[in-house]
DNA sequence: ACGAGTACGTACCGCCGGTATGTCGTACGG
DNA sequence: CCGTACGACATACCGGCGGTACGTACTCGT
């Protein structure tokens, strides 16, 4: 079962020039958007036809999802080792937190990953696809909070696809911003302080699933 | 100022010919999306063709802008009044957050508003657009909330826009959900919860679901 | 009543996604 | 060593759609 066919000279073109196609597609549809790219302009900037692309991929849409793919394995790596690096939960999903704003920086990122595959791809088939990196992160990481008692007990899934929420709308304003830096900056102390908010800081609550309270609490 | 020339019944026609196309534009656009819709589809369920939609909307864009602004208005006045009425800032303010989410289970607010609108119209353009409606309501009141010591100080700007994209995306999520009325509620507790953990030296109190309450909301 | 302008309809163009088909080189069995 | 089958492209073409040019009927002001 060790045999490897040496993977012929021919193949290795083959695939060569689909990466060609992809790192084309995804330079155009961060420039011109999804709609605004045209299948012979992608073909052309790798200095192939119409007729390559369609051999390599099904469609317009096949393409783009190659695209998001490449996109996010290209940032998403470095970020799942900092989640997943020991020391206190808390601090290290902090740092997530701070390096998402920073890659929420990448154009490509912004406009593919963000703003464009929700409405390309569908919204459903988006998520499960995101299930595998940035919100499959987010979530992981939120549920080790959860469990390791420093947040608040509530829907992981609601939790994450809010916060997930918040991110992508701060990585959209980053992204348009006069000054990113600054605009960056704002974010991430933000973001901190909301999720600082929903910290637990005494004592594990003891109270079962918050629930129905008398309320009427009134400030001032 | 008083020049109040008798609206001709030809004018009343082409106003109501137009508001066909923009009425048959909310259902195609929210049913198909955007690109999924064509012109002479438009067209034809308002019983015209494409040489009338051109007469009323320079293109494709202007007629998504049109029904966007159709779909905003519908839905924005409500909620205007819920955060502009007098009594406690902090409860007017949830009680908005409330609202708004039961909106967000409309379909054509979903698809066209939150889904589409930022990638057919632009990031930029759109944020313009909605500083005049949804945003600009979240906004207001977020001020207001700070203004008066509820909320901790932060960047209004950044927190607007987060809270927006937290918002947006439960919208998304209850959209999808199999059961949307859960959903939304799970959406509801959290965000309020969330928002209350900004709020300043105030025991977090889980939140207080209240049924409809007094409020003839007479206002304006 | 009559020119003028408005409110449409009709015909057509160019671009683009997708398909069908052709061609050339390479791996492979004999 | 040769023919052949198949993979990796290129070329040609189609249908649909956004957009434009132009024609026409009806209304309105004078």
């Amino acid at each position: 079962m060790a045999v490897v066919t040496v993977r012929s000279r021919r193949v290795e073109y083959s695939e060569s020039t689909r990466q060609a196609l992809v790192d084309s597609a995804v330079e155009l549809f961060t420039k011109r958007g999804y709609a605004g790219t045209s299948l012979d302009e992608v073909a052309k900037r790798a200095r192939l036809t119409k007729g390559a692309l369609y051999h390599h991929f099904s469609g317009k849409q096949a393409l783009f999802e190659a695209a998001f793919d490449s996109v996010e394995n290209a940032f998403m790596r470095k970020l799942g080792e900092i989640v997943s690096a020991p020391g206190d939960p808390w601090d290290t999903a902090i740092a997530g937190l701070r390096a998402y704003v920073r890659v929420c920086l990448e154009p490509s990122y912004q406009r593919i990953v963000i703003h464009e595959a929700p409405v390309v791809m569908g919204w459903e088939r988006w998520r499960e696809a995101e299930e595998h990196f940035s919100y499959g992160l987010l979530r992981s990481t939120i549920e080790v909070l959860i469990t390791s008692g420093e947040l608040e007990q509530l829907p992981v899934e609601t939790m994450a696809r809010l916060l997930f929420g918040s991110l992508s709308a701060g990585a959209s304003m980053i992204a348009g911003a006069a000054d990113p830096k600054k605009a960056s900056a704002e974010v991430e102390r933000t973001i901190v302080r909301v999720v600082e908010g929903l910290r637990v800081s005494s004592a594990p609550s003891l109270s079962a699933p918050p629930r129905e309270h008398r309320s009427r609490s009134r400030r001032r």
